[in-house]
DNA sequence: TCGTTTTGTGAAATCGGTTACATTGCCCCG
DNA sequence: CGGGGCAATGTAACCGATTTCACAAAACGA
């Protein structure tokens, strides 16, 4: 570990723009061969060698040029992410699970969303190749998933919250379905018998889950009880509009669930503005519990689903997938837990707390 | 492993991964030289051989090597963005700025958060050798900056929000100082002296300016007003313990300054469930103006600052700085607008619309 | 003592592109 | 009609690493 003196480094090295593994090997007086041996850790050079060859590649600042060592190495210690978009806390939440994931693995994150323009999609997964080990792609478009494999050249891939395909693709999200149906089962349990649902983008998977698990448990509670969808694009905007609508309306229904929290806070805000006191007025739902859902008043009742967990589970799918490893059994989709809050309590009910 | 099916799956994969622009030489009778320049849209090709060449393409799935191609062309087509962290709005909203000017120019973003730990910062970076054209740097920690000089190997780079430093790097942020002095001017003029201010991270540059401005707004105001500082870290857990230890002295200030959205909000939900009415017992301002701020209710008196414009801008500035073009015009700091909400509207002024 | 492994190191091929330079064919003009 | 100029294409040298293979020296066994 220590021969220092051994070390010839002139200080106009220094002015090298960038230092190359040849550079490191001249000043080390050995041939490129073994400085990429010493440097990842090859047990077959001598530990003299070794440490000579780490104090000058350390002296002269070296750092592998990455596109270099990938292109030979065929690795690229990357992650390609796709996803729709990077607005709001949803794909912010999901980002920073993946990431976890990836330092703990010492990955990096090569993050492209197509700002949903589904047509972009393919075209930001073909620019990947050569970039990335493997991919996690968010695709909740309805409709043909099967680009996929066209664009995927053989790339290990998992699929996060996207409609089901007859592809070999791995894919992992939330019971949107499950999750409605809980709410919906909560809703009409207190009582509630005309619910108002606003509705997520019509092209949307998720949204359209959410939408199937709430006709599903209109359907069961009996004839008393008729859809009521309102038209919804998953942004705030769209739940102000929703709930400016239902101000305007002569009658109002029961309960307004929304199908996510953004317009669940869009509506609150309206139906706030309007002097209608929610819950005491009108019951509130929302789905994501979005880290905002406890904050504002009243309180959201809400699906909670852990977001950076959705991310940092289907990662670590991936990674093992790479691995050859078989993750069959980790597939089942995520269960969202309800979590109530002020906005639907019902107004019979004990006051609660402050 | 010795399974003859799999093995059959996965030469077949081998080779539809593998179509290199050989290959598409070789489909379209040209050489490698000619495949190149038709793709790269070179105007010395006859445009019969370049449609032939792009149909060929086309037809084989054909999409370039990055990391080859990156390594002959010197470029990566690629930002690297290094953060201390993801979490929250505000990378949320920074990166978006910069992903939609990323996008524009067809470039794409190697996102890598150190997590807080400022000495994974150096290695965050040395690792972007290579990969990225350029680099956009948030280091909010105040402290030796030089490590970025030493750790970056001459590539272009845009510092955000970060301490001044003499070396050449190009910086841009938020005038923090000045925005704390006009919320500490606001709150003054509405007769407050005695006001609170929970501060950020002791090692935030940042939450240094804007400590800085109290401080000073504070001193201009005469000798009534006199500092009243709470420890916080930026997170809203912190702005919650502060609230909380606000409830449980005796007396109370006229108003609580906090140095960022999001411990304004820790603290005005303990102070919420504390029964202490916000506005009327105690005004309350926070800083950044996050997308929550205007929800909560009372909606929060903030100092607004356009994070994705900041982040959008920092990644102009890095594109003209790799252009040669001269930036420094463009570096004066973003001047934050005061927002006045419900949380500091005085008891005594009228009573405002619900 | 002399083969025969074992071990450490170097030379060179390789990864998949880009691009400088060489070559070819064609047009045009003296 | 012959050669200079030009445009289109091919050949091959890179880019900076990893990795295979060859080879010399050292260690080993008989």
């Amino acid at each position: 570990m220590d021969n220092p003196h051994l070390i010839q480094v002139s200080s106009f090295e220094a002015m090298a723009l960038s230092v190359t593994i040849k550079d490191v090997a001249r000043a080390a007086k050995v041939s490129v061969a073994t400085v990429s041996r010493a440097l990842n850790g090859h047990d077959n050079v001598t530990e003299a060698v070794r440490s000579r060859v780490l104090a000058v590649a350390h002296e002269l600042r070296y750092s592998p040029h990455h596109a270099a060592r990938s292109l030979s190495s065929r690795r690229t210690h990357t992650i390609g992410v796709v996803l729709p978009d990077l607005y709001g806390e949803f794909f912010s939440e999901l980002v920073r699970g993946i990431d976890h994931v990836a330092r703990d693995r010492g990955l990096h994150l090569l993050v492209s969303s197509y700002h949903g323009h589904p047509e972009e999609q393919a075209s930001a997964l073909r620019a990947m190749r050569g970039r990335v080990d493997g991919l996690l792609v968010m695709s909740p478009h309805v409709g043909n998933i099967d680009f996929l494999s066209e664009n995927l050249a053989a790339l290990p891939a998992v699929l996060i919250n996207s409609q089901p395909t007859e592809s070999q693709h791995v894919a992992f999200g939330i019971d949107n379905y499950g999750g409605a149906r809980t709410m919906m089962r909560h809703l009409l349990t207190a009582g509630h018998r005309r619910i108002a649902f606003i509705a997520g983008p019509p092209n949307n998977f998720d949204a359209f889950e959410r939408l199937r698990g709430y006709r599903d448990a209109l359907l069961e509670a009996g004839p008393t009880a008729v859809p009521w969808v309102l038209p919804g694009d998953f942004s705030e905007a769209s739940g102000h509009s929703a709930g400016q609508m239902l101000l305007d309306s002569e009658d109002l229904p029961d309960a307004v669930f929304a199908a996510n929290d953004m317009m669940a806070l869009g509506c609150l805000f309206a139906l706030n503005h309007g002097g209608l006191r929610v819950p005491d007025r009108i019951a509130l739902a929302g789905f994501d519990d979005i880290p905002i859902a406890r904050y504002v008043a009243p309180s959201l009742t809400t699906m909670r689903v852990n977001i950076p967990e959705l991310g940092a589970h289907a990662m670590r799918l991936l990674l093992d997938l790479q691995n050859g490893e078989d993750v069959a059994s980790r597939l089942a989709p995520m269960v969202p837990e309800l979590i109530l809050r002020e906005s639907s309590r019902s107004p019979g009910a004990s006051d609660g707390d402050p």
